[in-house]
Order: C-alpha cells, then sequence, then structure tokens
DNA sequence: ACGATCTAGTAAAACGTTTTACCTTAAAGC
DNA sequence: GCTTTAAGGTAAAACGTTTTACTAGATCGT
C-alpha cells in the first residue's frame, strides 16, 4: 500500500523504451504531426493507467513560470475580500493555476514585505488592492520588473495598469440620490479619510450629487485604523451630536456601516424616521438589521470573474502590447431596504 | 531599471571565486565549523548587497520540499474559515512557508478532486477539514501516503491522526444550560444532520443537558445543503409551528442560526421572551442583532495559532513517530447577550 | 537516380539548487 | 620525520522537466 517512489518521466520512458522528449511533447500537446497515432495512444494510456503527474517543481524550474498567482488583498478575512477570493479559486484551479492569498492591512510596509517575499518566488501574476502610497512600487513592478499585475477594488491616474474596480462614483451618487428620494434633506458621508479611489470617488459621488440637490454637505473621514475601534464609534458619534439636523446617512464601507449602526443603535435614534441609512458593500448583517439596511451591493461573482479571467489572458498573452490594458469597472447593484 | 536576470549562485560564485557549495552551505546555515568567519560575512554580504534569493523551484526540485501548506477548508468565504486563514498566514509566512487554500464545500467528490490535485503537486503538509465519508480517503493520505496531515474543526474515531478541534460537547452542554438557567424549559436544538464530529458532538451535548434537568429533547436536523436555503427556512418554520411550546433553541452554527433568526423575525417572535436563543460560534451580526444573541464564541486565534504551530512542528519531526499525533481541544467562550 | 523534403523520433543541454564524496594544506601526535 | 587529524573548501552528480538541434529512413519531384 506504501507508494515509495514517484513515478517520472525516465520510469515511463525505460518501461515503454521511448524516449523522454517524446514522452514530453505528447504530455504538452506538441505531439501534433510529430509523433505517430500509436506511439501517443500508448504513452497516454500508460500514462492513465499508472496515473503520473509531472513534477511541478521541475517544470517550474525549466519554464520559469509556476502556475500560481498572488492575491493581495486588503484584509483576506473580511466578508467581500474572502468572497471574491472564493470565486477567483475555482477558476484558477480550473485553469491549472493556484492562487496564494495574503493581506496587506492596508499598510504600505506590510505590502512591501510580502512583495518581496514573492518577488523572488517565481510568482507567475500579481492580483493586488494596493495600500496608500504603493504607486511607486506598483509602478516598478509592472514597468521595472516587467511583472503581469491586476489590481483590484481601487486604480490610480498616474500610470496605465490592469484593473478591475466598481463604477465607485456613480454608485455614491445612486445611493445618494436614494436617501433624496426617500425624503432626506440634511445627508452626511461617513467614509475613510484616503486618496485611494474607491473611497475618494466614493466621496466625489456624494458631494456632485449633494451640489445637484442644493444640500449642504456633511462629511465625516475617519481613520482607516479606527473603522472598527472605539474610537471610530466616538468619532461617529460626536459627529451626529454636533450635526443633529442630520437625517441621512451613506456609509462609505460595510465596516464603517457597522461601527455607525452600532452607535446609532446606542443612542436609540430611530432607521429610517430619525435617519435614513444606506452603505457600500452588502452583507447578511444588512439584510437581518431591525429594520434591514439599503445598499449597493458589490458584484461579487462578476467582479472575481473578471478578476481571475483578466488576470489569465494577460499571462497568455504576455509579454503584452502597450495597448492591451485590462480595465473594468462593474456597475453596483442597489438594493432598497426599509432602511430609509 | 529594466533588470532582465535573475541572479543565481553561479553568478556570485564567478563574482566572488568561492565555490556554489560553499555559497550554499552558507545560505542553509550549514557552514559551521566548515566555513571561515570571513569567507561566511563575504558571501552574506554580497548577497544582502545584491538582495540574491534562492530560486525555490529549484530547491523544491532538490529537496522534494515545496514549503507549501494546503488549508483545505469546508468555506474559505465562511467568516469563521477565512478568520482562521487569515491568523495562519502570518505564522506560516514567517516560517517561510506559503499556503494555498481551497474549499471542499463539505462534497466528497469536491474534496477528492482538490486532494488529488495537489498531491502531484509537492505540497508539504494538508490542513483539511474533511466532508463526510472521507475517511478512508484521509486513512490513505496519513498512512498510504504518508503525507503530514491535520485534520481541523472535526475529527474521527476509528483511527488516530493528528487534529485541532472545539471542545463541542461541553461547549453544548454549558449553552443549554445558560438556556436553562435563564428560565427555559423546552429548549430545542437545531443542528445539521451528519456525522461530523462538531454536529454529532454538540447534539449529544444538548441531549445530555437536556436528560440531565428531566426536559423533553427537540431536536430539528437539517441537511447541510439546505442551511441557507429557502427549503431550509421552512424546515425550521414548520418546527416551530409544530411545537409552540418551544421557549429556547440552541443553533449548532452560526449559518443555522442566521437562517433561524430570519425565520424568528418573520413571524413576529419575541426574543427572549417567547424564545431564549443561543449559537455555536460569534459572528458581528449577532453583536448587532435586536436583541443581540448570545453565543459560543470559538477562540479563532488560539485555533488557527495550534494549527500552523502543530502543523510545522509535525513537518520538522517528519517522519512522525506513531505516538507523537498533534491533538489538541479547545474550550469554547460562552458569552452571554441579550437574547435569553 | 539523386538530392530535397518530410516523418517520426531522439540525445543532450539547461534550469538552479543541495549534498556526497573528495581534495589540499597545515598542525598535531608520537 | 612520518602518520593522523582537522580545517577549509570544492567538483560533480542529482532532482525531473522542456527544448534545441539533430538523425535515420522514407518519399518525392524531376
Amino acid at each position: 500500500m506504501k507508494k515509495n517512489k514517484k513515478i517520472s518521466m525516465k520510469d515511463i520512458s525505460k518501461e515503454l523504451g521511448i524516449s523522454i522528449t517524446t514522452i514530453s511533447f505528447i504530455i504538452n500537446n506538441k505531439a501534433e504531426n510529430k509523433i505517430s497515432k500509436e506511439v501517443i495512444k500508448k504513452v497516454k494510456d500508460y500514462i492513465e493507467k499508472v496515473g503520473y503527474k509531472p513534477n511541478s517543481s521541475a517544470q517550474s524550474l525549466r519554464t520559469g513560470k509556476s502556475k500560481t498567482i498572488v492575491f493581495m488583498a486588503e484584509d483576506i478575512s473580511d466578508p467581500f475580500f474572502s468572497a471574491i477570493a472564493k470565486e477567483m479559486e475555482t477558476i484558477a484551479f480550473n485553469n491549472g493555476y493556484k492562487i496564494i492569498y495574503c493581506s496587506t492591512e492596508n499598510k504600505k510596509e506590510r505590502a512591501l514585505e510580502l512583495l518581496n517575499l514573492f518577488k523572488d518566488r517565481q510568482v507567475d501574476a500579481f492580483i493586488i488592492t494596493p495600500p496608500e502610497g504603493f504607486e511607486d512600487e506598483l509602478k516598478n513592478l509592472i514597468y521595472g520588473e516587467n511583472q503581469v499585475v491586476m489590481v483590484f477594488d481601487r486604480h490610480f491616474d498616474g500610470f496605465k495598469h490592469n484593473y478591475v474596480v466598481l463604477e465607485n462614483y456613480n454608485g455614491a451618487r445612486e445611493a445618494t440620490k436614494s436617501l433624496y428620494d426617500s425624503g432626506k434633506r440634511n445627508i452626511a458621508f461617513i467614509g475613510i479619510k484616503s486618496v485611494l479611489s474607491p473611497l475618494s470617488n466614493r466621496l466625489e459621488g456624494y458631494r456632485d450629487s449633494i451640489k445637484k440637490y442644493n444640500l449642504k454637505e456633511y462629511s465625516l473621514l475617519i481613520l482607516f485604523d479606527n473603522i472598527k475601534t472605539e474610537k471610530g464609534r466616538d468619532d461617529i458619534k460626536f459627529f451626529l451630536e454636533k450635526h443633529p439636523e442630520i437625517d441621512g446617512i451613506l456609509f462609505a464601507t460595510n465596516n464603517l456601516a457597522i461601527s455607525g449602526l452600532r452607535v446609532i443603535k446606542n443612542k436609540g435614534l430611530l432607521i429610517p424616521e430619525d435617519l435614513g441609512i444606506i452603505s457600500f458593500d452588502d452583507r447578511d448583517v444588512f439584510e437581518l438589521f431591525t429594520p434591514p439596511i439599503s445598499v449597493i451591493a458589490q458584484p461579487v461573482q462578476e467582479l472575481a470573474e473578471q478578476l481571475i479571467k483578466g488576470t489569465l489572458k494577460l499571462l497568455k498573452t504576455k509579454p503584452f502590447k502597450e495597448d492591451a490594458f485590462y480595465q473594468k469597472a462593474l456597475k453596483g447593484k442597489l438594493i432598497i431596504r426599509k432602511s430609509q
């Protein structure tokens, strides 16, 4: 029962009296009009029979390709990113790729550390949600080191790169409009202090929308590190107390909304009577909340598909042509529930 | 700016006029009383200077080790598993290991497929939450193929293996007791139809507890595939309608509780007046629910630590001794909130 | 009939390590 | 003064592939 030794091409070669080269050609489908049908069948049958699988380390060493993609997420334990990860997983596996995940925690240093770890590890491509201030590293990775990199969830203006993102600006406009349509006239935006595109675009969308309706802007931007902490909740609390006239809130992320909802609940404010609420990103807590919270849901399935398929496509056409960037912005879906 | 060629040992060897062997020894810390301090320093400095990192494919090919661990979770997008994954990630990286994640969906066929995919890919260890009916495969993997495997979240009785699990039996007893202590006398158990240890042990804990208090058993076991579906919710609904005397429910998993809470909310039942609620596994939805739901929280951090540290330990001591199994059962933490 | 072309296949180098077995020189032991 | 031993180091094989360059024989066109 104990299989001690893995079978290799050499073994097959010896057993069948066929050269290793021939076997390699057959395995890699390069046998077309080189090798006779009979030999191909013989080898394929034998391979099937003994369950031979090529040694991937040897393949990697020889070809320089590892069939590995790194997904550097902001936080892989965040439901949004882990849902994306799971969808990608399957497609990647089906294409012979494996994915390695890691979390940057939105820290530049952490991201750099991880990047260095992987740069030397024969990785074929990076799918990455870069933290703030990572432009130079990213630029170098793409243009200096010539790596395949797909940027996710955010994008930069200074240089061309592949990306898959949400239509954040439009999403924020739609969300603001829906609060307005529910009769809210003092609509606040609670976001994160950051220049990253999803955050800044959402703020922009909110602002333009507010302006259009001639409303006053109320915006609170809290620090990324404080989102889930007491400090962040206090920020929100003080903000609401300072502007008691606020009657609607657009939260820029799900975690922000969760902190916000805790504050609102503690203060005994009524949703939607006192405050209309809408948040970016859907999570089951929003549906189960009393009352259920409206959201701009990200199309997780579609995002994941675009991400991984785009990356695989880039991998196939590498070295890439200047004009062949993969850039997608997908629409969010407004789901109106009872919170406005 | 464009670095075209990776630096290799051969390059260092040429540049420094030192043999590849010596360099290898130094890199692998086998230079102790073989190589002089000066040479060691010279090589280390040079490596530092040019930022050389060994080619991992070549290392894998030569050593047969890939420094890769597969974490085959039930569902990597489940908050519990993704939280575990994230914790493990860091520790693994710090020890020079990378982790590849995948999800079995609790399907035997899917797990088998994944296993076959990885068996031929030079993986050093498996951390796995086996689906039902996977005992034989697991046994073969451990004893037949001599792989390092750590079983997570569940364990089997028929054969010895490494595992890290929760103390499910005691957790269920504690949970039932806390419902009893809140004055509930018709306590139901809503679980999953499965022979996997966490599910069966939780049911057992509930049963023994009920017996101790001389209460009547009310248990509903629904199919894994139905948990998040309409069908599952209907099962719960009918169950509650059939036994209107039920005044407390212990949910065996978080997803079950979420489905249950949707039903309870729809039916307009009051928590905790009509129904006391407690669930296994904590999630932020439980804290934010109205009223907040009591839980038996799993010690995620500790579980992850045990898992990865245990696995690394096994990896170090392989080939393993018969008596050196790594087996841990950790206590859950009862968090009483307003739902009982 | 003879070189050209095609068919079916192979030998051997290369990828970048690790590791075994060996070598040289100098000091130590007696 | 001769043999051992230690210190410091190296050559070369091996891991299992992919790929380039080659070959032997058959077929073909003229």
